[in-house]
DNA sequence: TATAATTCCTCTAGTCACTAGAGGTTCAAG
DNA sequence: CTTGAACCTCTAGTGACTAGAGGAATTATA
């Protein structure tokens, strides 16, 4: 049986975000000790792991709970699970995909400005009117980049 | 002089992030109409143009906020801006870095689980306990992948 | 010109995944 | 048995929006 603060230092949650993981349902409310401190069980602490991996790899906490609850449903097929995982690296491809394009566009700024002239600064021409934004990726879409897997 | 709408479309921000920004203090205060509806100038088309760009790459809005008025302000040399666009740049590379060894994860898991057998799913299992997050990326990190740049 | 449809206004509250702090209680070591 | 660290609950704040209520202004049609 292990106090929060050691489970935090285990697995490498901070102690707030164990109570927040567990108020958002995604681990059972542990044992208490008979002054109502949290006492964690290597179950928890499995779980635990699991989670912290998952989050590590970007999956959101509804997909890990998702996760989570088909692993424990014995009836469900791998499949699912597959799918779900399957799901998360496309969005992850986009992800990199954008980001690579980001990657040389700020390149293209920054080098184009590396010896400090004076008159007008490239960076924020190059960033008040450049194609990068128009010219790819379905303009539609619009949403810069944020994290929402 | 443009409605709050007809700017949303032309710039490609959603009408309540327009007035987000105002609030947040990234734009002025636009002119309004005689009947208290805002009416953007060409000159603040041009800004939020600015914005939209510079979100598109990933830059939060504090550090926006800093490139206006690092650009208003004619004293600044371009240094200024050009390393605030190095420091992004940097982290973007680092961003990337993280999400090419995500990928590869990832599709190991997805690959190593294509048929749908029954006896434990390698999904679960790998995120149970792989070896990817305490290998690389310093140990004391641990953040999982947000932006905040 | 009257009316109807659309767009706009402010304000509050919700999202995600935490993080920080106040004020009080319990635990483990000496 | 005392001290100090770790724990408890609760509230509120973060960033960058998004959603909705309830009402006013504008625009299009009849």
């Amino acid at each position: 049986m292990y106090s929060i603060g050691v489970v935090a230092k285990k697995v490498g949650i901070k102690v707030p975000t164990l109570r927040y993981y567990e108020e958002a349902g995604l681990i059972p409310a542990p044992d208490r000790s008979l002054g109502k401190q949290r006492r964690y069980s290597d179950v928890d602490l499995e779980r635990l792991t699991f989670i912290k991996h998952a989050r590590q790899l970007g999956f959101s906490l509804a997909s890990i709970a998702g996760l989570i609850e088909l692993g424990e449903d014995a009836t469900r097929t791998c499949d699912e699970i597959h799918a779900l995982a399957e799901s998360h690296l496309s969005h992850v491809r986009a992800k990199l995909a954008l980001l690579k394009d980001l990657e040389q566009e700020l390149d293209r700024i920054v080098t184009s400005c590396s010896s400090g002239h004076i008159d007008g600064c490239h960076v924020i021409e190059s960033l008040a009117h450049h194609e990068w934004c128009e010219s790819d990726h379905e303009p539609g879409a619009s949403e810069p980049l944020r994290d929402k897997f």
